[in-house]
DNA sequence: TATGCTATGCTTAGTAA
DNA sequence: ATTACTAAGCATAGCAT
């Protein structure tokens, strides 16, 4: 049903290889956005992948180039770049704080909803109903679900009349 | 007692910094190689860090100046002038804005709904809402059904399993 | 300081819509 | 195709050694 273990072998599926290689990729971007934050070391990754006509690169391309610089010794123009590099920054930052917000709000809004319910549900989500309480809660949303047909045949009937 | 959530910024305490810098470095050449396996995608990691004296890289140092130069055949002017265009940035924030708003607003039609939801199950009836909001209500109430369902055979199977 | 353990948070495979 | 969801597997923070 779930999830298994993974095989890790190439995926021949194209359809399940290009979903698996966006999901991953955005994992590894992220995984390594966090180590450069947490340890404040250069870090930089590159991907090339047949989805995107360039390159996927972390955090930047010009911070690539700084890193590969760095990499090959030809460290004299490093400072510079770094006060080129201030757009780029704060791209970063944007980026990541438009993430934030949407990660707060979808949370704001999954309390308020898990608030609701438990006033409705007495105090319970469907995690913490038993078997009887699953079934009459089907049996109440299904008899609701009818009376929204009939409702909505009603009105469409009213419309038709020219109600 | 155990791990705690990750608070995204730098460690100042040194012998944490360094434990985490290489676990995660472990854990980030891993997720590299897993996905240049899983997808044939040429990947390459590079990472500076205080604690060795050689800047560590994956796969391997030639393997990444393969990557680089492929990098750099690519579009050496193209890139620095798509990172240098802001209009290109600007565009790609508002896009990526607009389409989070139009989530948001989704979401909250769906809290609205289940807010209807619980109202009408408390028995104020349907009478007093329009043909689009008893569609969405429709839509919500079977995504109910099928959330419960899948619990009952959640409980079913531990059940039959002897948890 | 490094290594091992383990509970917990995070990632992501499979699925449904 | 994309999005959303769930739960299994995985990564790793805090401790112990």
């Amino acid at each position: 049903m779930t999830r298994t273990k993974v095989n890790l072998a190439y995926i021949a599926n194209d359809s399940e290889r290009k979903s698996t290689f966006k999901r991953r990729k955005k994992g590894l971007m992220k995984k390594a956005e966090e180590l450069s934050i947490l340890c404040a070391v250069d870090t930089c990754a590159i991907i090339f992948s047949p989805y995107d006509p360039e390159p996927d690169v972390w955090p930047s391309p010009l911070e690539v180039q700084r890193v590969i610089a760095k990499l090959r010794n030809m460290s004299p123009l490093e400072q510079n770049r770094r006060m080129m590099d201030q757009k780029d920054f704060i791209r970063q930052q944007l980026t990541r704080l438009s993430e934030q917000m949407a990660k707060q709000q979808r949370e704001i809004r999954h309390k308020e909803m898990t608030n609701v319910m438990f006033e409705c549900l007495k105090g319970k989500g469907f995690e913490y109903l038993n078997m009887s309480d699953l079934n009459d809660l089907n049996n109440l949303l299904s008899q609701n679900i009818r009376a929204i047909e009939r409702r909505i045949k009603l009105l469409e009937k009213r419309h038709n009349g020219g109600d």
